[in-house]
DNA sequence: GCCGTTTTCGGCCCGACTGTTTTCAGTCG
């Protein structure tokens, strides 16, 4: 049990009581709840021993504290499981449709019994439901869109979702004396940013005890098949998990195979038969068995890199293996030496309990060092139209900077840059004044509201946005949430265009759900001469991880270290920010834009 | 249900959009 199943777990009973038409402030009480645990920055454990720790943060009070400590310690929660009984059937699905609130659903439920996500579905296509008051033919048919969605999204998990889980079995199965050698597998090695299952790979000679281990993990709910190499179990969360045990020989090729994706190892087996082998999860053989000396040097095969090697290509990072030109890539040797944590040397972008972050700025910065040993931190608060997260006016945000600029004074550890996350409106204005931007080290311009905009308005809100001198990087690209919101209606090349003319910086954000920039289009901003900032958009330390699931994106993009800013000392970084500024003010000089 | 306090009740963020209305409710961020 973590913060984030009990924080869904509060946010489902909000939405219960607004079913059954509770007080708005009681709703509104778990849902803040569900907000302020979700940001506390201890970890679960430390708030459940210490008698009254919850209760001290911040919209929890006794009774939600009873509910927290009831549903962590048993697994239920009684006032939850009195909610569940008078809500439809299909609940939890049913509330994941887009467009579909409380209110509404109730109104399904009591006027056409629905209690299933097929049974909306076929009340939506016979016209029932628009003869109800209240919903219309939209409606009708964001409905329908929406239960497509719901249903598309099913069976689908965030990378740190399928991650965490697979680390807690591989961790468990590591201490077997007959695991020889044990790697996660599949898409999670990929570093997808969805997953759809879990792909462990184990050598030994011994797999009896193995799978006898795997398939007692209190993490596995149902054994779905066991045979004596392969075992598939379903997970207390849904997730399906792959255990395959091989021999410690084919260890590397099975690694190879199991890592995929299944377009780069049919692009990889058909380069092999060209030289004259066959490539499957066993080995690399020769056609022709009898050429000994072929054979012979497959006997040195170790590891993944010597499969490469042999069919006389670079390795190719994992990461890479989406048949997306790494093996071309790999042949002439031209393969990017990828961007790693060891070259990350600031961290942009991050929020604070100035506005909707869970932890202060000097909290912020000493994790930032601790974790990542970080030489400086921009804090990037929200802009004054975000009022639903706080945002700061331009009074705030002086009093911000100047606690930054004592914060400095005293120490010498992590220096902290004074930055923004400021708004792009409606018409591709920023939301703050250009002389107040201009006080700053760091602005990330962004789009926060407003997303329903016809494709060629919000082009051309974000294209006129860039062209802001002190517009030094474009923040989440698409807008998307990853499993629950579709990204906006957005000219991409054109927006590239855009930000290489004014030489914006693209921003990857780090964030689970958003991972935006997507690493598909890192390559097409890269040609056109983009640079990159790897931002954790973290609302507490905890959020501070972010940054590995960013550089995650960053490597399946192909970047390398000079593509990405957070590899530059503070000082390179703060000349090619002002350089970046002067350099649109000459733009702007040549009347493409006025400061406002 | 939570918070704060001039401390045990009164207030709790709010604007925009959408689709449905004929002045507004529901949803979203």
């Amino acid at each position: 049990m973590d913060k984030k199943q009990i924080a869904n777990m509060l946010e489902e009973m909000a939405f219960l009581l607004e079913f059954h038409g509770e007080n708005v402030f009681k709703i509104r009480a778990f849902q803040n709840a569900a907000r302020a645990l979700g940001n506390a920055s201890e970890p679960l454990e430390v708030l459940l021993e210490e008698p009254g720790r919850l209760e001290q943060i911040k919209g929890i009070g006794k009774s939600i504290a009873a509910n927290i400590r009831e549903y962590a310690t048993t697994g239920r929660c009684n006032e939850l499981e009195e909610l569940r009984k008078k809500a439809p059937k299909d609940f939890e699905n049913l509330i994941r449709v887009p467009g579909l609130g409380p209110k509404r659903l109730r109104v399904l439920v009591d006027e056409l019994g629905i209690q299933t996500l097929e049974q909306l579905e076929r009340a939506c296509r016979t016209g029932e439901v628009t003869k109800l008051p209240g919903f219309g033919e939209k409606t009708v048919e964001k409905l329908l869109a929406g239960i497509a969605q719901v249903r598309s999204f099913s069976g689908q998990w965030l990378f740190p979702q399928g991650w965490e889980m697979a680390i807690k079995i591989v961790e468990d199965l590591k201490s077997l004396r007959s695991v020889k050698r044990i790697e996660i597998a599949g898409s999670l090695r990929r570093r997808k940013e969805v997953v759809r299952d879990i792909d462990i790979l184990v050598a030994t000679t011994d797999p009896e005890p193995i799978a006898a281990r795997f398939v007692a993990n209190v993490l596995v709910q149902s054994v779905v098949a066991q045979g004596d190499t392969k075992i598939s179990v379903v997970l207390t969360n849904g997730m399906q998990a792959d255990l395959r045990m091989v021999k410690p020989d084919a260890f590397p090729f099975a690694l190879q195979y199991f890592t995929g994706s299944k377009e780069h190892n049919t692009h990889l087996r058909a380069r092999a038969k060209k030289l004259g082998y066959r490539l499957n999860e066993y080995g690399l053989f020769p056609e022709d068995e009898k050429e000994s000396a072929r054979a012979e040097g497959l006997a040195s095969v170790r590891e993944e890199e010597d499969i490469y090697r042999a069919l006389g290509l670079q390795y190719v990072p994992p990461e890479l293996r989406e048949d997306l030109g790494e093996i071309e890539a790999a042949q002439k040797g031209e393969l990017p030496t990828l961007v790693s944590k060891e070259d990350y040397r600031g961290i942009l972008h991050c929020h604070t309990n100035w506005s909707d972050g869970a932890d202060t700025i000097e909290e912020m910065a000493r994790q930032a060092r601790r974790l990542w040993n970080a030489e400086y931190i921009a804090i990037c608060d929200h802009s004054q139209s975000a009022s639903y997260a706080r945002g700061l006016d331009p009074e705030r945000l002086r009093k911000q900077l100047q606690t930054i600029a004592s914060m400095n004074k005293l120490s010498t550890d992590i220096v902290v840059l004074g930055g923004t996350e400021c708004d792009i409106l409606p018409d591709g204005s920023l939301d703050f004044p250009g002389e107040v931007l201009d006080q700053l080290d760091f602005v990330v311009v962004s789009i926060h509201s407003h997303f329903n905009m016809s494709k060629e308005q919000m082009t051309q809100r974000i294209c006129r946005a860039l062209e802001h001198p002190c517009a030094d990087v474009l923040g989440h690209v698409s807008g998307r949430l990853l499993l629950m919101r579709e990204p906006y209606a957005l000219d991409l090349d054109k927006v590239l265009d855009a930000a290489a003319r004014c030489r914006t910086i693209i921003e990857i954000n780090g964030d689970p759900y958003r991972l935006d920039l997507d690493w598909r289009f890192c390559r097409a901003a890269k040609e056109r001469g983009i640079l990159f900032a790897v931002n954790p958009d973290a609302h507490s330390v905890g959020g501070l991880r972010n940054i590995e699931f960013g550089m995650n994106v960053a490597r399946k993009g192909w970047l390398t270290r000079s593509d990405v800013v957070n590899c530059l000392s503070r000082n390179d970084l703060l000349t090619l920010i002002r350089e970046n500024r002067n350099f649109r003010r000459r733009l702007a000089g040549r009347g493409t834009y006025s400061i406002s």
